[in-house]
RNA sequence: GCGCCCGUAGCUCAGCAGGAUAGAGCAACGGACUUCUAAUCCGUAGGUCAUUGGUUCGAAUCCAAUCGGGCGCACCA
């Protein structure tokens, strides 16, 4: 609807420029947004205010001529100019009324936008490396990463979720050697102080033994830390993606770093650069050139005892990507890689792809609280909470609500006491009430005859022209503006505030309005209405990854 | 020392491609169940948008500085 407004105030706009002479006008962009108090309009346009600067003329004058050109369309009720020179504009409630109708006829549901026009775009996120279960900060990546593929296919990208396992590298031999000496400590053999110390890597010792039998310990060292290695990260990798699974987080893609090593192909990569001359020699390493585009040094990929760094691992990576013909790569990374952001644009540019091309979206970190104490979460105090525990605890509708309520990059704090409590405090349960009401009021109607409409419509919707119904149709007509503004800035957490937003305006239509009445005309018109509010619950609910159910 | 994020109601946070009188939830206080579910609704109260200066018709929003909190600055990942 935000679109239509749009076009009617970009006509009026050219009409009066043209019958004024306004010649300042390029690269003016008419801008419509939804004025915050009802009494405004349904609609504001600031380019009066824009204009006057320009043409150093009088906003309000301005504002008067463009306004009269939008007097004219058959679907406004109103324009009036107001403040400085702001344009409110109302639309007849009939043009609202049968919006609502249109919300059941697009073709692939309401609220589906074509933003992403099928441009391919990657999402990467959680990555944790297999060397521990998730904690709550991984869990909120994965809400959030989730939640914004969502976002995105929803308006219309073509969507791929990818997880890049760091199955290689120090920490893994570190890892494999932890299971080794847990092993000999299963046996009461001797044992060192192991390098990952959790209580899970009992648990895998023993397995690794039973399945590789005890003789494995007497094994050459290497063998052994091979065996060990894997067997420890695959174990660790299934329950990760046990976690996910049941977390309703999904990836299309499991990308093994190790797979490129095996290949060859970070060797190549780094060949191929030194030739270009991004990367260049010195004291025995191989340095890759970022110092012009933005970070503070060179950094190393190939160290001067001969292995490659994760940058070089990152380098391949990401070139795979563009390789995979992806317009868009976002990579969420938890808070503590913000460092390593100018470092990747500078492989981006330095692979010959505009580095705008990558999107990157930190996730702050998340701390506990219980019975009002703040627990802080680092790994340096050993303190965390496991994504496991904080889903079993409070369940993963209330957790996923709980992670995408917020902005993703503000710190925050995970009330847990709250997010457990099944009541009115918890925002949650406001929402998947609201839902429920509506899915109930159909058992209602069926009850009284009335059947849900086959064609909504072409039900009586001019009965909806009571303030109290337009009230919530302009809500739910809001709803794909969210889904856009949502996918251009890479964002998540407007979802849950409109579904908040809309919610409050639902129970409070419900509370003083009843749906199901001796008005047949009006029950028919007044379930269309019920049936759209349920159908933008349930989408937007899916988004965030919340379930919506019938009955509470 | 350099860089990034943050500072808004008692608490948790929105608002930040500059717009009209700064919002929500929780907590507090007062009301509403004979109705399609009270996990709901209605009302009251609550603010130096960290501070100072700048940009302009207009700043919580942009810029600079300062103060506070968090996090980075590896031939780790």
């Amino acid at each position: 609807m935000r679109q239509v407004a749009k076009r009617i105030a970009s006509e009026a706009f050219a009409r009066a420029s043209a019958e004024n002479g306004w010649n300042e006008t390029a690269g003016i962009s008419i801008d419509i947004t939804t004025p915050k108090e009802e009494k405004f309009g349904d609609f504001s346009c600031n380019v009066a205010m824009i204009l006057a600067s320009r043409l150093k003329s009088n906003p309000r004058a301005i504002a008067e001529k463009v306004a009269e050109q939008m007097r004219g369309d058959e679907i406004v009720a109103n324009v009036e100019v107001a403040g400085p020179g702001f344009i409110n504009m109302t639309l007849k409630p009939s043009a609202w009324a049968s919006a609502l109708g249109e919300v059941f006829t697009a073709k692939d549901g309401f609220g589906k936008t074509n933003d992403g026009n099928g441009k391919k775009v990657i999402v990467e996120f959680v990555s944790a490396n297999p060397t521990g279960p998730l904690h709550i900060g991984h869990g909120r990546g994965a809400a959030f990463g989730d939640s914004l593929a969502r976002v995105l296919k929803f308006a219309g990208y073509a969507v791929h979720r990818e997880y890049y396992i760091n199955d290689v590298g120090l920490q893994m031999d570190n890892l494999g050697r932890s299971t080794l000496e847990r092993a000999r400590e299963v046996h009461g053999l001797p044992f060192g102080e192991p390098a990952y110390k959790g209580e899970y890597m009992k648990d895998i010792a023993r397995e690794f033994l039973a399945r590789e039998g005890d003789g494995v310990l007497n094994l050459p060292p290497e063998e052994a830390l091979a065996r060990s290695r894997a067997f420890t990260a695959g174990s660790i990798l299934d329950g990760i993606r046990h976690d996910l699974a049941e977390f309703r987080v999904g990836f299309d893609e499991w990308f093994s770093e190790e797979s490129m090593h095996k290949a060859g192909s970070v060797n190549n990569l780094i060949d191929l650069l030194l030739k270009s001359g991004h990367i260049y020699e010195n004291e025995g390493a191989l340095w890759l050139k970022t110092d012009d585009s933005g970070d503070d040094k060179d950094r190393v990929v190939k160290r001067a005892n001969g292995p490659t760094t994760y940058l070089a691992a990152d380098i391949a990576y990401h070139k795979d990507k563009l390789d995979r013909g992806f317009d868009i790569m976002v990579d969420v990374w938890g808070a503590d890689h913000h460092g390593y952001i100018s470092r990747l644009k500078a492989v981006i540019a330095a692979l010959g792809a505009d580095p705008d091309r990558l999107a990157t979206r930190l996730v702050q970190i998340v701390n506990l609280k219980r019975g009002g104490e703040l627990i802080a979460m680092s790994t340096r105090s050993g303190v965390f909470t496991t994504l496991r525990e904080i889903m079993d605890e409070v369940g993963v509708d209330a957790t996923r609500f709980f992670f995408n309520m917020r902005s993703a990059d503000s710190q925050m704090d995970f009330d847990v006491d709250l997010a457990k409590k099944q009541s009115d405090e918890n925002p949650v349960y406001y929402i998947q009430y609201a839902h429920a009401r509506c899915a109930n009021i159909f058992v209602t109607a069926l009850d009284k005859g009335f059947a849900k409409s086959a064609s909504p419509e072409n039900e009586p919707l001019s009965q909806l022209e009571r303030p109290a119904e337009l009230k919530l149709v302009k809500k739910l007509l809001k709803f794909p503006d969210v889904v856009s503004s949502c996918a251009s800035a890479l964002h998540v957490h407007p979802v849950a505030s409109y579904l908040l937003d809309l919610a409050g305006v639902f129970h409070n239509y419900y509370k003083h309005n009843r749906v199901v009445t001796e008005d047949a005309e009006l029950t028919r018109a007044r379930l269309v209405l019920v049936d759209a509010a349920r159908m933008v619950f349930r989408s937007g609910l899916d988004l965030l990854g919340v379930s919506a159910p019938e009955r509470m």
